[in-house]
DNA sequence: CACGATCGATTACACGTGTAAACATCAGCG
DNA sequence: CGCTGATGTTTACACGTGTAATCGATCGTG
């Protein structure tokens, strides 16, 4: 299950904090610094909750959520998908791309 | 200009073959592997037209295609955007990432 | 007990993408 | 000179994504 770039902000603050999050945690930590409205960051945890990468637990009223998918796991499927495509999935060859264009940093 | 996954195959061959092909080329060196239709990646070089990802010059009847987009270019926008994204610009960190999941390998 | 605030669920909508068929044009063959 | 085949252009359509408003249920308060 694909996990797109929004959706993996929201991750991330569930990666995070360790601990489960309610929907306003998580909107506190995300909305503002992306210019969301609350309704997007719902949107985005039903939809992650839809594709079983999170899972909440109702604390009286409302939910807390917390990650299934595991960030390393999807950390690993992103790069290597990238390391796959871009560099014949050859590690070294990535490093060498950055050494490169480094240079001048 | 984002480039979509299914358009850079078709940049590949543009960047592997160094001098400009036909959509006849074009469509030998990917349909078959991907299992598209020819329809398919007529769609997708009109699509790198528009985005100026390609250029396209009579030849004949005929269009020869040529990448506008320097493979480079292209390869290191993805590499830092995953970068930043999941290793917080840190190469090592992407190193050390995979270090650790060779392992095994 | 009715009412408003709160929180999740439902609905909305435009745009990019994957995938492809239908259409138009034009050159060469019969 | 009309037809056919090659080639590019237009149209199509479903699905994911970004972004958000609205609806519905429910709880606490007056």
């Amino acid at each position: 299950m694909r996990i797109s770039e929004a959706e993996s902000v929201v991750m991330d603050v569930l990666w995070r904090r360790h601990t489960p999050q309610s929907a306003e945690d998580i909107i506190a930590a995300t909305a503002p610094g992306q210019g969301w409205q609350e309704s997007t960051v719902k949107t985005l945890l039903s939809r992650l909750l839809k594709k079983r990468a999170i899972a909440a637990e109702r604390d009286g009223r409302r939910y807390l959520y917390r990650p299934l998918l595991k960030r390393s796991d999807y950390v690993h499927a992103e790069s290597k998908n990238l390391l796959d495509r871009l560099y014949g999935g050859r590690v070294y060859a990535l490093v060498a791309h950055f050494s490169q264009r480094m240079k001048l940093t």
